[in-house]
DNA sequence: CACGCATATTACGCCGTGCGATACTACGTT
DNA sequence: AACGTAGTATCGCACGGCGTAATATGCGTG
């Protein structure tokens, strides 16, 4: 993956709490990309740990989570840096 | 580091050939990241061995590279895709 | 009801690579 | 000469991306 799967799936709950394979159907949409389960539920697992998500109900057969708001926090940082890398280098793209 | 040091490379190599530690400044100031020594040489390496960028000249004491038609192509299909990503999810970020 | 398929999550293991640390050479300045 | 900066290369570890298999449950169809 050229981007960090932990963005994606901050990306992903922006918009409303999910569970993980909610998730990956989600992200295929809007991105075009499939996660496999691995790469998936291992980065759910690492975001949990770091704080940036949290349970969103009891651990039943689907494991809804939600962004805490270091999450939100932590995702808007991630866009703002996206969005400087991209301007910039598009800026120069056209320059070349 | 949350995004490709890869893609930073070739950014940097847009606007224009440059040797491994003007990158180095270069992408601290566009992009506000300092890549460490091993990050940055590898990525040269592995992006040279897949055939994105290619040496600007001799190999002396300064390693000018350039992109190659294939780097120009890899960095623009990467460039979109964050932009749709950027897109989706500044959108989403608005709405919750 | 039984069977099969989709949903949903967990665990395992390999291997690529991010990255800090280290080392070394060349150049310029005082 | 000595020192700081420019410039590149290498080593080693640990983390994480990712494919895959295992497991379990709900759902619809014949």
């Amino acid at each position: 993956m050229m981007l960090d799967p932990t963005l994606l799936l901050l990306a992903s709950l922006a918009d409303g709490q999910k569970h993980g394979y909610a998730m990956m159907t989600d992200i295929e949409a809007f991105a075009g990309i499939r996660l496999g389960a691995g790469t998936l539920y291992g980065a759910i697992t690492r975001a949990e740990q770091r704080g940036l998500i949290e349970p969103a109900g009891p651990a039943a057969r689907r494991r809804p989570y939600r962004l805490t708001a270091t999450g939100q926090r932590h995702l808007r940082e991630r866009l703002d840096l996206l969005e400087r890398v991209q301007r910039a280098a598009a800026r120069r793209e056209g320059v070349s």
